[in-house]
DNA sequence: TAGGCCATCTGGTCCT
DNA sequence: AGGACCAGATGGCCTA
């Protein structure tokens, strides 16, 4: 029940790792496929020679062409495999950054969220940060009314970190939501706007198998500052109504409207 | 032991 | 042609 996969299994292991987990499944492989892979190299060879025009059929001259290719075959299917692992491999470090800034637990005795579960998670967090940030936005709207020019792009002190889009692309190239992800404050801010965020479950049913600990906000995860900002250019669409089929989601779902209350 | 999750290999397809 | 991407197959590890 250890969560500590790195330990037992990490998703990016190691090239030592790799290395060695390759060759052992290399050599298991090769005699296992290796009718399969000398049938290709085979096919492949012949396919060369014709096209060479060397038709020597049953020369030594044949024989040193087919294993030539057999070997360049090898290399190049070592290549191609060496270049899908890396691409899963970055694959896995994306995942794992996106792990990083999911509000759940993170540390040994936790589990580690699995892929599925944690682009569900990351889904449904989405959803949920974009319902709040509407709700503020209308909360913010009703208290200030007509007067929110005080606190427009730049004009709050603390904007500066969240809205350094805004101070730096005057005609909002970028917008801050997304530039907050390059500076923006602790989660300590969100923490205080969103009381309830820092207390999240994770009731997905793809986390059955975790002790489902309390939702804490990643050490990566960053927000922008200060109030949000009310501008045209800021006011993001309502969410998409995308029909949440899983149970673990709606769930999820639910547990904002609660917390926005 | 079954099922879940994962890494890796492999062949196919598409793109540059 | 080479690389990226994808999906299926396979086998290992772990947990209930």
């Amino acid at each position: 029940m250890n969560s500590d996969s790195s330990s037992s299994r990490a998703s990016s292991p190691d090239m030592d790792g790799i290395y060695l987990r390759e060759h052992q499944l290399q050599d298991a492989r090769l005699n296992s496929v290796s009718s399969t892979q000398s049938e290709l190299a085979q096919k492949m060879s012949t396919e060369h020679v014709s096209r060479s025009g060397e038709k020597t059929p049953a020369g030594t001259k044949y024989k040193l062409k087919k294993q030539v290719t057999e070997q360049e075959i090898q290399q190049l299917r070592l290549k191609i495999n060496g270049r899908e692992r890396k691409r899963m491999h970055d694959l896995n470090l994306a995942m794992d950054g996106l792990r990083e800034v999911m509000p759940y637990a993170h540390g040994p005795s936790v589990r580690k969220l699995s892929k599925i579960a944690t682009l569900l998670l990351a889904r449904n967090y989405i959803l949920m940060l974009t319902s709040s940030l509407d709700e503020m936005k209308r909360l913010v709207g009703e208290i200030y009314g007509g007067h929110h020019s005080a606190f427009h792009c730049g004009s709050v002190g603390h904007a500066g970190a969240g809205h350094a889009g805004h101070t730096a692309n005057p005609g909002h190239q970028v917008h801050p939501l997304l530039g907050s992800a390059l500076s923006s404050t602790t989660s300590s801010t969100l923490s205080t706007t969103l009381p309830g965020l820092t207390s999240i479950r994770a009731p997905h049913s793809l986390l059955k198998s975790t002790p489902t600990p309390p939702l804490q906000l990643g050490t990566g995860f960053q927000h922008w500052a200060g109030l949000p900002c009310p501008c045209t250019i800021c006011q993001v669409p309502p969410p998409p109504h995308i029909p949440i089929t899983s149970t673990g989601l709606t769930r999820l779902s639910t547990e904002n409207k609660d917390v926005m209350k």
